[in-house]
Formats: C-alpha cells, sequence, structure tokens
DNA sequence: TGTACATCAGTGAACGCGCGTTCACTGATGTAC
DNA sequence: TGTACATCAGTGAACGCGCGTTCACTGATGTAC
C-alpha cells in the first residue's frame, strides 16, 4: 500500500522525465488524505516510486514543495476567478466560484492559507498571489469608480472575507446543517447578504 | 531556556497543586510562540518543570490536552460576545468582538478551528461550541423574529463568515495595509457591509 | 558521424533528532474506623 | 488521636518510530567539436 503498486520497478527508467510535476500531484493528494498541509517527504516519494531525497533536486527542501504547491494553487484560484467573472459580470459568482475552488481543490486552498508552511519570501508565490487578489477585489474596485476607493476597497475586503470565513467554516463542519448540503448553492444565499440589508 | 529557570526542583512539591492548569496555560504560550497547534508534550512537560508522562493523567493524550484548549477557548469566546451583546446590544460591535478575540487571544482561536487537533467527539468541547455559536447568531435570530428563520440564519452566518474570514485573513498577513493597522477598527469597517449596501 | 566531457537527475546509506506512549514504580494525600 | 490502607499524582526509563537533510556516488543525457 505504500508505494505504487502499478510501478513496477524495471519498468522504471532512471530518469523520471517529469518529476516535478509528478511530485506535486501526488504532494496534493497526499495532503486531500491527510487533511492538512502535514505530509512527510519521504511518503510522497515512496508514492511516486522514487528515492527520499530525489525532490530536493526539484524543490530544496520540504518548505520549498509546499511553496510550490500555493505558488500553483494560487495561479489555479486565480484562472478560475477570472473566468467566472468574464463570463457573469457577477460579484456574487465570483464569491461562489471562490468557495468552489475552496472545496473542489481543498489541498491547494488549505496549504496557501498556512503560510508557517512556505517559504513566504519566494518572488512566484509572491506573484501568484498578487495574481489571485487582483481577481479578488480588482473588479469591485473598478466598478466602483477611482473616486471611492476607500469604501471600493472595503467592500472587496468584505466580500472576500465572507467567502473565505465560509469556505473555512464549510471545510471544518461548522456550519448548521439547516442550510443544506451544497456548499456553493449555501454561498450564493449568504453572500447575498453582503450587498443586501437584511434589516 | 528549555525550562523555567524559576522553579528550583528543591521548591517543588511531588505533588503539583493544580498542574491541570498550569499545563494548559503553558500550552497556550507555547501555542502563541510557536504560531500553530503543533506543540511537543515532551517541551511543554520542560516548560512547566515536571515530567514528561505527568500529562497523560489529566489529558490522557496530546489531542486531550488540545480538545480542553479548544473547550476552553469556546467558552472564554462565548463569554465575550455575550458580554458585548449585553451591553451594546450591537451585532457589529458583537462581529467586531470576535475579530478582537481571534487577535488578543490568538492561540485559542487557532486550536479551536483545527478540528483535526481534537477528540471532536468530546462531549464537553461540543457543548462549549454550542453555547459559543448560540452568542454568534442567537441574536440575529431572535432579533428577527421566529417567521423568517432562513433568512435569520443565514444572516447570523453571513455575519460569522465575514467576521471570522477577516480575523484569518488578518492573522496570516493577508490583508492591504491601506486599511490600517487596527485589525478591530477594520473589523468595524468591513463588518458594516453586511448590513448596508454598497451599491 | 563519432567521441569526449560537462551537466543533470536520481540513488542509497548514514546522521542525528525529538517525539508520543507505556509501564512498573514511588511519594503524598485523604479517609474509614 | 492514631493507624491502616486505598487512591491519586508524578517519575524516569524504555520502546519503537519516522522523519528531513546531507553526501559521495552513478547512470543518463545532451552538446561542442
Amino acid at each position: 500500500m505504500a508505494s505504487d503498486p502499478d510501478i513496477d520497478p524495471r519498468d522504471r527508467p532512471y530518469h523520471h522525465g517529469d518529476l516535478r510535476r509528478a511530485l506535486l500531484d501526488a504532494a496534493v493528494r497526499l495532503i486531500a488524505e491527510h487533511g492538512t498541509g502535514e505530509i512527510s517527504l519521504r511518503e510522497l516519494a515512496r508514492r511516486v516510486g522514487v528515492s527520499h531525497a530525489a525532490s530536493s533536486h526539484h524543490f530544496g527542501d520540504k518548505a520549498g514543495l509546499l511553496t510550490a504547491v500555493a505558488t500553483e494553487g494560487n495561479h489555479l484560484l486565480a484562472a478560475a476567478l477570472h473566468e467566472v467573472y468574464a463570463d457573469t459580470g457577477s460579484f456574487l459568482e465570483v464569491g461562489a466560484a471562490y468557495v468552489r475552488f475552496a472545496i473542489e481543490r481543498r489541498p491547494y486552498f488549505t496549504v496557501m492559507y498556512r503560510p508557517e508552511l512556505h517559504h513566504t519570501d519566494d518572488p512566484e508565490l509572491t506573484a501568484a498571489k498578487q495574481a489571485s487578489r487582483e481577481m479578488l477585489y480588482g473588479p469591485v474596485r473598478q466598478r466602483m469608480g477611482p473616486d471611492r476607493d476607500a469604501t471600493a476597497l472595503e467592500a472587496g475586503i468584505a466580500a472576500w472575507s465572507m467567502a473565505h470565513g465560509l469556505a473555512m467554516l464549510w471545510l471544518d463542519g461548522n456550519l448548521p446543517p439547516q442550510l443544506g448540503e451544497d456548499p456553493v448553492e449555501i454561498a450564493r444565499l449568504v453572500l447575498t447578504h453582503v450587498f443586501t440589508s437584511p434589516r
């Protein structure tokens, strides 16, 4: 069970071909199984069928690997949000897409928001974070016009906070069951309250 | 540095007196230093100046200790929210108090929302969580009246999500600096958007 | 087309570590009579 | 008031573990001439 039964050592060439990609994919799968960002490089190597020292050639150390996961996650998130906003032009749908990303790509999401696992000064990670940030509250800021910047920023943060909090609470099983079972539908219902007064 | 220099082994009686309390307090301090819920029972015991096997008498195992931290945290949160609501009657201030709790009592907050560290079926923890939950969206539900239960629940979840997300993002250093430096003030500004339409 | 050689990718053994849990034990406390 | 004894709280040694990193190495690849 520990190592991939599909890999016969005799079929395996000395050079893997795309070990970096394989390690990243296996890491995401491992994180999905463990539920947190805590994975072991040795277990990861066993999965991929490779020496446990091999990953150091691609990522340096463990934090380097998880930094790469976080970087990729931010790019995936940015792309998902961009697509939804381009298609619908709706802030609410962007928020719902954020929640969908958190749930469907939970391993990425988890690692993205555990900075103690990263090399936080990594320039590629920083760039990827900025890209996803811009997709998050860029559109709100833009639509509200340049003269009301402060309020627009706050509104963007408000929406991001709500989507983020809702995703976190759902992932931890903290939402009451009466809300239903589909987290994206819940997100639409709840996010309505950012833009509409319930009073 | 590893063990408390104040404790001279000759002053220390065989029985500690209140080891349970001392372990909990030291655990909270350790978590504050490490920034996450990952602490070691051995390091904890060193701090308190006690054998590393001693904690098992009070908490069983490591998850038991962290379950107790989470339980206490939920009670503290419930009390803080209750007091603010009793004093002000304001939902917004309750939300701001939630964010303040997350920041001022960060170690508790962190452990409370990492269920993989707990015995999630612990009855005391369950009760404590319900108590803090009730303080969170009970007031909203109550004020909105029994006839609009679904909407009221959604509004409560919306406010909780926003406060929770905002706290998380602030703790991870993800908020843009333009918002200012005081997280509770930021919370008031941002939470306004749950109850007021920015359009 | 062939050869020498630098570079790259992966190996496998070794190092050194701290950890959580278990266990038989001992010292202290408190209670029944 | 004194004594026996059960219970509780803490000890310290041992077990067994998996881990991340380092290092000299080897096999494979690709490029210069």
